[in-house]
DNA sequence: GGAGTCCATAAAGGAATCGTAAAGACCTTC
DNA sequence: GAAGGTCTTTACGATTCCTTTATGGACTCC
């Protein structure tokens, strides 16, 4: 999914976070001091950077603006020193986030989450709340009211599509493309079946669709807002 | 420098941060519940938003969400919370960074500015506004007065032409061109049907159309400035 | 004032699209 | 090789939307 690179001198965390990075299907490189890391991160090679800048073969967080200066992908402080000036200077220095060890794998994962996803250019949402209904992207995993609830491949697919840009509306050919690569016959065909079984587990009465809507002629849309923007009502 | 708009239930934290975002020169506004908030947040109005989601009228971090469909602007979450799977939850509905209370006002500052470095131009140049109604050409969506309207492919496409180039008169012919693609027979015919049908659903009074205006013998002219007082009232 | 032109509105048949059920094809698992 | 799950395909009734036609009002020109 990223390219991420690792820079740390103790092996432990080397070898946690890579382990942990690689299960979530991330590819990982590794290296175990400054001059190495920063070596390493010339041109666009990577889409995310972790570094503990503490012990390290140069002056303090000076290997931070260094990586910034050949490297445009964020870079997340991974640091036990918790003092305010040394977080200062290291968000000053370029970086973009600052994480205290010991740190929670999920809050670190979280935060890569948040920074890869301002570093594309369209903002896309690991997870969709929609009333009670919860999809998680990044886990590949739907609950409704806390229960989970099982999709096909091609379901979540399609779901994930119309999640990835909520309220949108999406077209077929979009759809069709985006789930199954390519058009033969008449895929319109599949796409009411699917959106159908995607209702049937989904919405609260299949037959009266809100969440999933239709468009005729142009596509479907998953809809977020049962949004009640308007209170001032005016009219 | 920047316009910050910081949403908290508590004065005193909103005043400290008002006061210190100020003294560093940026523009603050303030919101002291959830539904204010995503009122100012619309459009691009603001740079950077922090937000207290903890104690406020919408159910737990689902306001995060929500502001992120509406603004692109970075969201810093400021919380009280400090367990791991809230700053997940909220880091992927689309929060940029999540800081702890009680917070240090320099860590803060320096994480906003680290969180304005990165900000994201986000080109969405296709959404046009005229009055209280919204017309995002993108997410094929019209709302007015906040209010979702359901057009027809037909219906849409005309208000797109329409829209295109405001308080400027489109012929008949350009009209059926764009929409219908061959003009048979006499077009003018369902040109009229289809406006009546649009003003119906986006005018106020649609017998005294105020926005879609029709140009006797040339075409129709969709009206953004309204100059609704009180003119020939004649009957 | 009558004829003609252009426009607004309502209503209805037909065309296109959609929702739904059901069954065969394919693939894995035991 | 039987069972269970998933994917694809087909068919038909239901719905929505598009187009057409008809009628009446406002205005202009003779």
């Amino acid at each position: 999914m990223a390219r991420v690179l690792v820079v740390d001198e103790d092996p432990q965390v080397r070898r946690f976070l890579g382990v942990s990075l690689e299960t979530c299907g991330h590819r990982v490189a590794e290296a175990e001091n400054a001059s190495d890391g920063l070596r390493l991160c010339q041109g666009r090679k990577y889409d995310l950077i972790i570094l503990d800048p503490g012990v390290s073969d140069m002056t303090g967080l000076e290997v931070i603006s260094s990586i910034r200066r050949r490297s445009a992908a964020p870079i997340i402080v991974l640091s036990n020193r918790a003092d305010e000036a040394t977080k200062v200077e290291a968000l000053d220095r370029g970086a973009d986030d600052y994480v205290v060890k010991p740190f929670g794998i999920g809050e670190l994962m979280a935060r890569m989450r948040a920074a890869l996803r301002t570093s594309r250019p369209l903002l896309k949402p690991a997870l969709v709340v929609v009333g009670d209904l919860r999809i998680d992207l990044s886990e590949r995993r739907i609950t409704r009211n806390g229960r989970d609830v099982h999709l096909t491949k091609r379901e979540f697919d399609l779901l994930k599509v119309l999640a990835s840009t909520p309220d949108h509306v999406i077209s077929h050919h979009a759809l069709l493309k985006a789930v199954w690569k390519t058009v033969r016959g008449d895929g319109v065909t599949y796409l009411r079946v699917y959106i159908m079984q995607l209702r049937e587990k989904l919405e609260r009465i299949p037959s009266r669709p809100t969440l999933i809507v239709t468009e005729p002629g142009v596509g479907y849309r998953l809809k977020t807002s049962g949004d009640q923007l308007s209170k001032g009502d005016g009219s």
